[in-house]
RNA sequence: GGGAGCUUAGCUCAGCUGGUUCAGAGCAUCUGCCUUACAAGCAGAGGGUCACUGGUUCGAACCCAGUAGUUCCCA
């Protein structure tokens, strides 16, 4: 058979993904097995996979992999959620290219034009997740607005707002104009931006010329100033008291008010006050009992109650006030000042406070045990610092805007009759009971999209949990895989998503929705910048498959991947993976290549077996265990490490049958079994984060029976390490390293074969294993000498001395040097442990050990010295 | 403005309760090799006053205080 010398990923990834899909191998249903199960944090149905969800699938699938090779029965629950702003944002923009506006549809007619959108769309993300390799149960995928999912958000609204956690009032909120909706404070992104501060004087009612000057970022609000405020210890306006000004322009009469609010550092320590369009300024005209004038309009622009301007929009405004202010008088000054502004985080636009009639849920009680089960550990934050930012948050939580001004998304269950009398219920027929009239209108505002996906955890399995049943026991699903095991998402979520989950865990359940939270970085491009469409800075994951392999790009993203930790991606870091697919790939064909004989099994390869399966094993616990904590990339990293250094370096040099006339001498029966079975588990240990490559070679590796795959097979056992073994292969690896120094240093080619020899009167060279040397450091003889050799250099691995003769004449100079630098460090070592020792102190509080120590290394020191300058002396 | 974290080799990161031959890994770099598994490779090497300053200690990358830089969260 004929393998080709590099991997080709293409066309194995395609047919092994197709053939898990076939055998339904991602599939799970309850059984007698522990579960082990992930909820996929539901991308945006209007998403295209982009790194940030490349890294989490990855990190998903690993953990869904090495579970499901653990004989765990491992579900991994995919969907997308609806992302009412951003959905229905690309809806509208849809039909305008088709001529359509939204506001000539119905609310029906909109909602078809949507769902037929995201019926096209819609799947494309969990798509291209295939082609990462992620292992979902495909028929499990939900939707956050599939019915039983939307009828478990009504009914989690009905229940709440009967419990009296759910209430309606005007509060200023954050408005995005662009989206024409509310958004909740989260949704908020405040930047640093550069701005004008303007000093505008208003003139005492009353005076001839006497005038209090503010200072404003925004003079288009002058037009909704009713108060200005000053601190009632400022000597500067104390003569004001019961004093009013006129507003520019609107000529309003407004009073002078009195509030220790102000700080008087800032500006003039007088404060326009703009209750309709500030929230400090809404809670002072509370206080204060002050009229409220909304002069912005829901779309940005002034309304008519602003007098001036109408129908033009803020920022427009800005500039033209401050110029109209200006030729009448009353611009003092305009300095340059930095402030931070608010962002909506779904359309970008300048986020307007403003005062609004909304839906909210009170945070302070249902929020209580999901900041107590975190703080006590019931539920594990990775990495554990984060644990701060949402103990922080927990405390000062607001309560919740949760209705939102479109038409996508599950509609509020709120009806009034034609006098605004309310009731909230399930059906409009209810709602006419109730109400007892015919004449009633369905609140037309939707929930926020996290409205939804606080339930994901539970609704995906049972949505009949959040029924008006309270005896209801829940399905064999929930009961079985909840709470799920990990749920792993980005830190920009966690107040968004993480928090509302488990608080509705705790509401609902009574119980946590996930033991484990792995926060991920955040993908940055080389220059630090997080990656985004709009910078163009994001390579396309798919593209980068179908250069490097899943398997290879799957590698990449989590070599640079610690746990919380941005990374900064670069390309190479999947050359890397891809490059460490075609190792395995190569050492595959190494072995494949391979015939066998019936001889018995060399001594050699006896030694080489018995090494790699203490080695495997001692990794295989330190894998085991950075899985444990989560520390994904260091547990590839010691994968990577074990098959290239251990398996292909060392092992597969050392039973390597050798080449004569052309061909591959047959290698013995006992060890070719052996590089099998080894060969095998490690394809275990690497098939979570290379599940294609590893199925491919464990499909030809051996004869297999239909459905004997590797995804199914079982993650190898941990058996004692031979420490004694490990031990002494540390020094012949360190021997055949010297001396392959000793080649490069001296420039001979690595075909010509040197002799070694040891300086010892014992027989412990026995222990060395000398084949294996002889082998690997390409000698003709090691042996053993009990004099030192003449011209010959010579180096030392622990308390071993070695000579490597030379038939020409060395450098005598040149060995000189070396050894009296090695004897100067050893010398200088030495002193350092013998001053320790000699310390009083050190030796009274040191623990025992750690002087034992220290003796060893003085012994040690003294004994290397000696050899040392034993050699030097020889040398003449 | 308030809070949290980070700063270790050119890059990305390890370094557990302070104590094993004067800090480890991968990548990158340099040198030599196209040695019939792999040049997407092999062999070897170099590279760090652990941000700075002070303190505690017999002993500090690790503990404490301050300074600087940086990131994030909240307002």
């Amino acid at each position: 058979m004929e393998i080709p010398k590099t991997y080709d990923p293409r066309a194995v990834e395609n047919k092994w993904y197709a053939h898990w899909l076939k055998h339904k191998f991602f599939k799970s249903t309850p059984d007698e097995r522990e579960p082990y199960t992930i909820v996929i944090p539901p991308p945006n149905v209007t998403g295209v996979l982009h790194m940030g969800h490349m890294l989490n699938n990855t990190i998903q699938d690993v953990l869904i992999r090495r579970a499901r090779l653990q004989g765990k029965n491992a579900c991994w629950v995919p969907g997308t959620d609806h992302a009412s702003i951003a959905t229905e944002a690309k809806v509208v923009a849809m039909l305008k290219e088709q001529g359509i506006n939204k506001t000539d549809l119905t609310r029906e007619e909109f909602l078809e034009h949507a769902w037929k959108w995201k019926e096209k769309y819609g799947g494309i993300i969990l798509k291209q997740l295939e082609k990462l390799g992620a292992s979902c149960d495909w028929d499990r995928t939900s939707f956050t607005m599939d019915e039983p999912l939307s009828e478990a958000v009504i009914d989690v609204f009905i229940d709440l707002y009967n419990k009296g956690q759910i209430y309606r009032g005007v509060r200023m909120v954050n408005w995005d104009p662009q989206g024409l909706t509310a958004v909740s404070d989260e949704e908020v992104i405040h930047k640093e931006v550069n701005s004008k501060l303007y000093y505008v004087r208003y003139k005492i009612e009353g005076s001839a010329d006497e005038w209090i000057t503010i200072a404003t970022t925004r003079p288009e609000t002058i037009l909704g100033d009713t108060a200005v405020c000053v601190h009632p210890d400022d000597e500067r306006y104390k003569h004001l008291k019961g004093k009013r000004c006129i507003i520019p322009m609107v000529n309003r009469s407004v009073p002078v008010i009195f509030d220790e609010y102000i700080t008087m550092e800032f500006g003039t320590g007088a404060l326009k006050v703009t209750p309709a369009h500030d929230i400090n300024d809404y809670n002072l005209g509370v206080k204060h009992n002050l009229e409220i004038i909304d002069t912005i309009a829901a779309d940005g622009k002034m309304s008519a109650a602003a007098k001036f301007y109408i129908g033009e929009d803020r920022f427009t405004v800005r500039k033209k006030i401050a110029k109209d202010l200006e030729e009448l008088g009353h611009i003092v000054k305009v300095e340059d000042i930095k402030n931070k502004v608010g962002y909506s985080e779904r359309t970008s636009a300048v986020i307007e406070p403003k005062l609004s009639m909304q839906w909210f849920l009170k945070m302070d009680t249902v929020s209580k045990p999901a900041l107590e089960n975190v703080v006590n550990g019931e539920i594990k934050l990775i990495p554990e610092k984060f644990i701060n930012t949402y103990k922080h948050w927990m405390e000062n939580v607001h309560d919740w805007c949760i209705s939102r001004q479109l038409w996508w998304g599950q509609r509020i269950p709120a009806w009034y009759d034609e006098k605004g009398k309310t009731v909230v219920c399930k059906t409009r027929e209810e709602a006419i009971a109730k109400l007892g009239t015919q004449d009633v209108r369905q609140d037309e505002d939707v929930l926020d999209t996290w409205f939804s996906s606080w339930l994901w955890p539970i609704s995906v399995f049972d949505p009949k949990v959040f029924g008006a049943d309270k005896n209801y026991k829940g399905n064999a699903d929930i009961n079985y895989y909840y709470p799920t095991n990990d749920l792993v998402t980005a830190p920009e979520i966690l107040f968004f998503w993480v928090a509302r989950m488990i608080i509705a865990g705790y509401e609902y359940k009574e119980a946590k929705p996930f033991t484990n939270v792995y926060l991920t970085g955040i993908v940055r491009d080389k220059q630090g910048r997080k990656m985004s469409k709009s910078l163009g800075n994001s390579p396309d994951p798919i593209d980068l498959i179908e250069k490097y392999g899943a398997d290879g790009v799957r590698v990449g993203m989590l070599l640079c991947s610690p746990a919380g930790n941005d990374l900064p991606f670069d390309e190479s870091y999947c050359e890397q993976g891809r490059n460490f697919s075609n190792k395995i790939w190569n050492a595959f064909r190494l072995v494949k290549m391979w015939e066998t004989s019936s001889a018995a099994q060399p001594q050699a390869n006896k030694v080489a077996t018995e090494w790699f399966e203490a080695r495997f094993n001692e990794q295989l616990e330190i894998i085991n265990d950075l899985y444990s904590k989560y520390r994904i990339s260091e547990a590839l990293m010691a994968t990577y490490k074990l098959v290239w250094d251990d398996f292909c370096a060392w092992y597969l040099e050392m039973i390597k049958p050798e080449f004569v006339d052309g061909k591959s001498l047959p290698i013995d029966q006992t060890t070719y079994d052996a590089t099998i079975n080894f060969f095998e588990k490690i394809l275990k240990v690497m098939h979570p984060f290379m599940p294609f490559i590893t199925e491919e070679i464990w499909s030809l590796i051996k004869d297999r029976k239909e459905k004997e795959n590797i995804i199914i097979a079982e993650w190898p056992e941990v058996k004692a390490a031979d420490k004694n073994l490990l031990a002494m292969f540390e020094v012949i690896s360190a021997t055949i390293a010297e001396v392959r120094n000793v080649r490069n240093n001296k420039g001979i080619s690595p075909k010509e074969k040197l002799s070694l020899y040891l300086k010892s009167k014992s027989e412990d060279k026995e222990n060395l294993f000398d084949e294996i040397i002889i082998k690997l450091a390409n000698l003709d003889k090691f042996e053993i000498t009990e004099n030192k050799i003449e011209n010959s250099i010579s180096f030392m691995v622990k308390h071993f001395e070695f000579y490597v003769p030379f038939l020409s004449a060395i450098n005598i100079n040149e060995e000189k040097t070396r050894i009296n630098k090695e004897i100067e460090y050893n010398k200088g070592f030495l002193q350092s442990v013998e001053k320790k020792l000699s310390n009083e102190k050190f030796v009274q509080n040191a623990k025992a050990e750690v002087i034992e120590i220290e003796k060893k290394k003085q012994a040690d020191a003294e004994s290397k010295i000696k050899a040392l300058e034993e050699q030097l002396a020889s040398l003449g």
